[in-house]
DNA sequence: CACTGTAAGTTTACGCTGTAAGGCTAAACG
DNA sequence: CGTTTAGCCTTACAGCGTAAACTTACAGTG
């Protein structure tokens, strides 16, 4: 009968599946056994509860995180490093406030620790204090997760509007109500998010090259 | 009977005080209603539903957030207003990731209007370019959100861990720890944590400094 | 005064959630 | 062969958000 036989793998690589298209919210352990031609129940023998299914999965993808190998600066391997971290909260919009989110700071498990641990290295290797790598490390992540959830958290919505209507139409008429309400900034700012239809790497970039930078000019002062 | 008439306004300030003794996980409708001495069903006398409610007190607590009048240098003006928000989510640790959630880019309302409108203008009347304004604003914002909800994380364990045991004790076996899994780099940086009891102040006015200097730098130049 | 419309609170009920407890089946082992 | 055991299923329960219908209280009008 069991065709093929369940397995924590298998079950972790399903419930990232069903967040990756449905959001997290929408991982429920009956949809997730429905999915794999099995009962709710049945995922608890590889799984413990569900916490420690999520906790699995957000591991998974910090996992898929790159990690450059020595041999590289110090800056473009942290480059690369925060580049990819973005791109695949991008490609799991789930996981990224989940990373963030409390309750994890004593269940973090071994994929993030070689993360974190790899990029503090990475710091104090290119003669950065341990003052200065501290909080380097801290405006890093920051700018890596807030600004990757922010950008999801909009994109989201424009998802929705440019699948409604007409795009360009819709948007000149967003902006303009905005500007009749007073808000003449946000309505520029508004224009120039719907004109950038490339996405958010651009301005991800702009923000890390400012700390970068700012990080590069502190080296050695502190 | 009804000795004090319910009210929206007693309905969202005590949903916020919940939110605040017990995250916004423990929000309920039953809970809510149970602390103002009514049936759930109540509450929708003068809310939509969840997420109404949820939007209204986010909106609150967005409320609360200082934007200092016009009069002083932008950059100070900027730097008061990302430290009271970096206050504002300290004291309502939920509000912060729903901020960022998704779902909320076209739910936008008022105070969040007021506070995108007001940091857009004074970056624009502070001669940023429209484009330079676009990333700064992303900047700011990713940083004050990202290290807030990072910082709650992470203060959310320490919490749990101080209340515990003997706090110094604990600290450094968990460095020890760390160390002898040879993550050496991480467990300085843990001990830089619980080294720190003042919580992340300087740690995020580090990094908005850094933000701050690199906007500076480029201003005129874009 | 009675009559009526409306707003506010309650009751009941439905479908959803995570998961504890226990039963069934089939392969593995002595 | 009998027994153990791992994997899966069934049932059940408490809690969730909320739709729908019911009850109550009061304001306005004749």
């Amino acid at each position: 009968m069991s065709r093929t036989p369940l397995s924590r793998k298998r079950v972790l690589d399903a419930a990232i599946r069903l967040a990756d298209e449905g959001g997290i919210e929408s991982l429920t352990m009956r949809k997730l056994a429905r999915t794999l031609g099995v009962e709710a129940m049945s995922l608890y023998n590889h799984v413990a509860n569900k916490g420690d299914l999520v906790d699995a999965i957000v591991d998974l993808v910090v996992g898929e995180i790159e990690l450059p190998s020595t041999g590289e600066d110090w800056d473009v391997a942290i480059r690369t490093c925060a580049i990819s971290a973005h791109e695949t909260y991008l490609r799991h919009p789930w996981a990224c406030s989940l990373v963030m989110s409390p309750s994890s700071v004593l269940t973090v498990r071994t994929p993030r620790l070689k993360y974190m641990e790899w990029l503090l290295r990475r710091l104090r290797e290119a003669d950065f204090s341990a003052e200065q790598t501290y909080h380097a490390y801290h405006a890093l992540d920051s700018h890596i997760l807030g600004f990757t959830l922010w950008q999801l958290g909009h994109s989201a919505g424009a998802d929705t509007i440019a699948g409604a209507r007409d795009f360009a139409d819709f948007a000149a008429a967003f902006a303009q109500e905005l500007r009749a309400d007073g808000y003449a900034y946000l309505a520029e700012h508004a224009e120039q998010h719907m004109a950038g239809a490339g996405g958010g790497e651009q301005e991800f970039e702009f923000g890390l090259d400012l700390i970068l930078d700012g990080l590069k000019r502190g080296r050695g002062t502190g």
